[in-house]
DNA sequence: TTGACTCTACGAATTTATTCGTAGATGATA
DNA sequence: TATCATCTACGAATAAATTCGTAGAGTCAA
């Protein structure tokens, strides 16, 4: 157990990239973000109907002892898109992490540093492998 | 040019995979292939509407040569795979596919064999670089 | 040729996501 | 106090995705 909330819709997602990358928001903040960032104009009251169904939804917090309320995401990125992650590895790729990242790594350029990055954690994960010799993966992957 | 046709819906998603696997198929079939692969029942006719919207989008293609037609994906599964992964690595990770393929790797298990099979793929990826050294990353990525 | 069965086509109900307008509260200020 | 700007809440219009019922045609066999 950990997150277990509901999945974000597209728009959802991209007001909580707003709120990742710049911490507690206002409403018009967030609407404004979102018009910069889609070439397109998001009404002020679009932003506040949807961050008030993700607080709903429990996707973000809400600060409200100031009259505009600052919203927050309730969640990291990085656990966000672990559950994402999860999902489009299932949908697309039945599953097989190995065949998505193949597929990422020969369909989008990489740099060399970036690539190092990548053998880097390969090696990593193999030293975890080693050190748990003998136990099964499920018995190394049990959290408690 | 190669693809732009517009990107499956999730119910879509499923039929596709289900053509994928299976090769052209007729709606009873694709509507049992369905029935269990989600635990739920997918009715005769439901499917049948979404193969026809399919059709319509050019998603799938039809035969209609006998009175069951016979539905098939229309494109390869590798080719819906990139372009839907792509759409995963912008609307979640900005479109640094490094972070997603590291953030996979961390966070799904993965076997010493496929790693090794990442590695293998890095370095022909290291080799195409070098060929192609003294070319901006945008040259070298010129379709013509 | 009648009846049981299977097929396609298609309209329509339902559900979910997205966008926006309007009402009413609050606060600043002239 | 009257006015103006800004805020929240909320209903409702719109759009998109999903599911299903029914009509009508083709096929087969008794």
């Amino acid at each position: 157990m950990e997150d277990s909330l509901p999945q974000p819709t597209e728009s959802e997602l991209s007001i909580l990239r707003v709120l990742w990358d710049s911490g507690a928001c206002r409403v018009r903040e967030v609407a404004e973000a979102l018009t910069e960032r889609r070439g397109e104009d998001v009404g002020y009251t679009t932003a506040l109907k949807l961050l008030q169904i993700m607080h709903g939804k429990g996707l973000v917090d809400r600060d409200e002892s100031e009259r505009s309320h600052r919203y927050s995401a309730a969640l990291p990125q990085a656990s966000t898109q672990r559950q994402m992650l999860a999902g489009v590895t299932d949908k697309l790729f039945g599953g097989a992490t190995s065949e998505l990242v193949m597929h990422a790594l020969s369909n989008q350029p990489s740099s060399v540093e970036e690539r190092a990055q990548i053998r880097e954690l390969l090696d990593r994960l193999e030293c975890d492998d080693t050190e748990s010799e003998g136990k099964t993966k499920q018995e190394r992957n049990k959290k408690k």
